[in-house]
DNA sequence: ATGGGTGCAAATCCTTTGCACTCGG
DNA sequence: CCGAGTGCAAAGGATTTGCACCCAT
């Protein structure tokens, strides 16, 4: 496990203990799947890693995890349209936005500090009090440009 | 109803009969309730504001409707995260952005071409070829701001 | 020991689909 | 007339919930 996985997973255990929530087997999996993974992965996903890793998880489970997980802010979840909520780690990465490749589902990011700003100046022009954002761009991500040079991002 | 209205609607009966799809009572009764309301309506509100000015229509027949109102370009759908999509009389209007108030669940708008720019750049600068994106703002809108002045916005 | 956690299955919610019937062109 | 459109109800897929049993603390 990387660093920055064994950092939040770390966290993550503290954060149970300090609210008196047990550290079980099942969170545990579930967290370190998330964790392990760079990846925005689903929740059938995360529970097909918990089991590969040894530990089988129901889903009621998972969603029970998955949700103080990003409660907790060691997660964050995201909805790219596909039907079904993603699950990336957390704390610690600056906010970031989304490419999403209308192709083959690839996710790139990126983050820029003035683009955060102007998004927060632009709520309050009209009077918006903003707390949060998300802002996703579909495309074609470097591979599949390659692949299909003249191919039009749907 | 409104002159924007009435001139979506004319140009969404053309539609169909330039693609010789008959223009039947339901669809124009969907696509009224859609161009009628400059809010952003689920499907269930959409089927109810139809029914209310005469004519029920079913869910299927509306689901099938509001796809070809998206696919025509003459609506747009939006998934502000409730667990449904919401749908908004879409041509004529320049791209723009939604503030999604937290609390009561109002939609306020803007657009800034300078922000559509930044956004296209910011993917290229990561090698993506951008198409369209999203970007919705989460936090307090006007009137929640005022009734509640010390809320934090979720 | 003991209260919360867990798994299973049933339940929900929105949306889609199969099919016999109806209607616009 | 006739193929596409419609409504109903059943199917689907992701997520949630009820409940008896199990395990961290």
């Amino acid at each position: 496990m990387t660093v920055d996985g064994q950092a939040l997973l770390d966290a993550f255990r503290r954060h149970l203990s300090s609210h008196n929530l047990p550290v079980t087997q099942q969170r545990l999996a579930v967290a370190e799947a998330v964790f392990l993974s760079g990846a925005h992965l689903s929740a059938e996903e995360i529970a097909a890693r918990a089991a590969a890793r040894g530990t089988a998880v129901g889903t009621a489970t998972v969603y029970r995890t998955l949700d103080l997980l990003v409660k907790s802010g060691l997660a964050r979840e995201h909805d790219f349209g596909d039907g079904f909520k993603r699950y990336e780690p957390g704390s610690g990465k600056q906010p970031h936005e989304h490419c999403i490749c209308s192709s083959c589902g690839a996710v790139t990011e990126f983050s820029n500090d003035r683009l955060e700003r102007m998004i927060a100046l632009l709520a309050e022009e009209v009077e918006f009090r903003p707390h949060h954002h998300r802002l996703e761009v579909y495309g074609l991500c470097r591979s599949c440009q390659q692949s299909n040079p003249l191919a039009r991002a749907r």
